[in-house]
DNA sequence: AGGCATGTTACAGG
DNA sequence: ACCTGTAACATGCC
């Protein structure tokens, strides 16, 4: 699930679920994630009220009161459901529920009052949960070195320019570095160089101006749609009682190898390689 | 059985 | 110092 469009679809309606209610516990049930959960957790968060949720790149902030903020990054298969058990036959979801999953890798549980909480469930326990102090958050170690948001207009031509001048990488990974541009991971990036026309195998001092501008305007159109789209959920679920994100429905090369270019008039098909380790997919005839 | 998976990070080698 | 590829983390799916 998680790139940006996903993380930010799980904040938003984080923000409408959970803002302005009271923590009365948290139950870490295994601690044993990316880093291990600190029990003080327990203490700090008890009785203090949600007062906002924010995202930086692929982390959510969750923001609570008395200084406090949880760093959350979800990793692979990390998701975060809402449970509401007021209404036996009502089950919301800050993004996407599924029963059978739901049973296993539940790590973290915060209760805010007997109908209310809040399940943190990863699979494969990649991602990671985080007490900081909320006016120290910003120069953790996990944020400080993020580039801009790929929504903000930081991310721009000039910046692109700049950067892409002084690196001398394949496009491809100088994307999917957070330190250049936050946020975007493997199958928005495949997607992105597919809409610009670039060879993901491109270095990038050979990426001309009219190509940092589709780049840039392609990163922006492609993340927004999805977020409008409710992210992209795949692979791990098949069942729908809750929220799900349908811009896998969208992709253009992603997980579509050997299969038919979608632009008109090209009669490519797509090609699967691997860079730094990642599947990329891409069309040979439209993406030279 | 073996390969693959939306992420991050440490390490080795060029 | 920068780059690249590889492996590791843990689990499930095909």
């Amino acid at each position: 699930m998680p790139e940006l469009p996903e993380v930010e679809v799980v904040r938003r309606s984080l923000n409408t679920f959970i803002c302005g209610l009271k923590i009365k516990k948290v139950d870490i049930f295994n601690n044993k994630l990316r880093y291990t959960i600190s029990s003080s957790l327990k203490k700090a968060l008890k009785n203090k009220k949600i007062i906002s949720v924010k995202r930086r790149a692929k982390f959510l902030l969750i923001n609570i009161q008395k200084n406090n903020t949880l760093l959350i990054h979800l990793g692979m298969t990390g998701k975060i459901f809402i449970l509401n058990k007021s209404d036996k036959t009502t089950i919301k979801t800050s993004f996407y529920y599924s029963p059978k999953i739901l049973k296993k890798h539940n790590h973290l549980g915060i209760k805010f009052n007997k109908y209310i909480e809040l399940i943190y469930n990863d699979v494969r326990k990649f991602g990671f949960i985080k007490l900081l102090k909320t006016d120290q958050s910003n120069n953790c170690v996990n944020l400080i070195s993020l580039g801009p948001e790929p929504l903000n207009n930081k991310f721009n031509f000039h910046y692109m320019k700049t950067r892409i001048i002084k690196c001398n990488k394949n496009i491809k990974n100088f994307l999917m570095d957070q330190k250049h541009v936050s946020g975007l991971g493997n199958i928005y990036v495949n997607e992105i160089l597919f809409k610009s026309s670039i060879n993901p195998r491109k270095l990038t001092h050979k990426i001309s101006d009219f190509e940092i501008n589709k780049i840039i305007i392609n990163t922006k159109k492609i993340l927004k749609d999805s977020i409008r789209q409710g992210g992209s959920t795949i692979r791990d679920f098949k069942s729908t009682s809750g929220q799900k994100g349908v811009f896998q429905q969208s992709f253009m090369v992603y997980d579509r190898e050997n299969k038919g270019c979608m632009k008109k008039k090209c009669k490519g098909n797509i090609k699967k390689i691997y860079i730094g380790n990642r599947s990329t997919f891409f069309c040979q005839n439209c993406q030279k």
